[in-house]
DNA sequence: GACACTAAGACGATTTCCGTCTCACCGTCA
DNA sequence: TGACGGTGAGACGGAAATCGTCTTAGTGTC
């Protein structure tokens, strides 16, 4: 899943990564996280042209995508399409709260929690989690259905952490099964029965 | 104990406070202390004329001065020598090493600890140590003697934190007191055995 | 030796930060 | 009412940092 990344790249993105931990997102420079990984700043201009706001790019992709494998890991076994999206939801629900960095990552200010993102995280998240999911469910739908299918369920995950009071508790597996069972699922139409395909 | 505080000052060595915990003190600006007050930049500087480095010492001194007071109010009780030295130094071991926040002002950096202080940090705090110890202590010793044992005790506490190893378990009491009751106490002579004055 | 990659650091441009200053505002008290 | 002390907002010039690019020299590989 995870693109190719250099030992070296990943050592400035762990450097980027514990930088931001002990300053804040706000506070840091290029000079830190250069010191932070041993590496010039030339260097660092080479591998990620564009400066702070590439690297921070960079790294938030990373968090997301370490995450998004964590989750692929935690429902590889599922077969079944209600299974999968429960599965899925509940484990982004209640990983996406506990990740404090990919809070922090998420958000500009080291205060900032998942509850009160500036609304450049929020797209990205999005967009990230519908790559994801819609690899996962496109087998059990038509590519329409899959993409509001996935917009859906992603922005369903991440409105949770903003109004928490307004929705069902995701984190609770019951009441996550239960809303998608009723509310989501009765609204698509699969095209075919069989996952597998042919070929 | 402590001198005279304003509620402004008060507010503004609070904001310092929480802008160091978040920023780590070696990136903290003058402008966030102020935002986080709510107070102007003008006021900042008429409250403590001479910038971040005394408003920083302020911030120390006004921690010390926290600490020192709930470390009397803890022997307060106290009346025999040995005990007051035995709890004091049980106390400061504890609390300094609990208390992160007197590590962060000591330090220079929000990574350090007590365990790695700078050496501007730690003659402060042993000055403080110093200075409060001796007035406990000097009822039941001559001034030399009691200004040798503060000097002695201050210095044992804190380098407790840079090389544990080497030390007694200062934590624990019963090592402490076996410590002090067998190392330090039978050096000093005390002049009179009533504490009480007679004026 | 050619080559790719790197650390170190100089450089100018830009931005931030500092400390001081002025000015308007707002309560208090005579 | 008017003087007065304290405050917030913000302009200002100088100092310091940060940025992004660049050169140079060193290192390991083929």
């Amino acid at each position: 899943m995870s693109h190719l990344v250099t030992p070296t790249e990943l050592r400035v993105l762990d450097a980027t990564k514990t930088c931001c931990e002990r300053w804040g997102i706000a506070k840091v420079t290029i000079d830190d996280i250069a010191a932070e990984a041993g590496v010039s700043r030339a260097t660092l201009y080479r591998m990620f042209p564009g400066g702070k706001d590439v690297l921070f790019d960079a790294l938030r992709v990373h968090e997301l995508e370490d995450f998004f494998t964590r989750l692929s890991a935690h429902i590889h076994d599922t077969t079944d399409l209600e299974e999968l999206l429960v599965r899925t939801v509940v484990y982004a629900t209640v990983e996406l709260r506990s990740d404090d960095h990919l809070a922090l990552m998420l958000a500009s200010e080291p205060g900032d929690t998942l509850g009160n993102l500036t609304v450049q995280g929020l797209p990205r998240i999005i967009r990230m989690a519908s790559l994801f999911i819609a690899g996962k469910v496109e087998p059990y739908l038509d590519r329409a259905n899959a993409q509001r299918l996935v917009d859906l369920l992603a922005r369903l995950v991440i409105s949770y952490f903003l109004a928490p009071s307004d929705h069902v508790d995701l984190g609770d597996e019951r009441s996550a099964r239960t809303f998608i069972t009723t509310h989501i699922l009765p609204t698509f139409v699969p095209p075919a029965v069989q996952p597998a395909s042919t070929h």
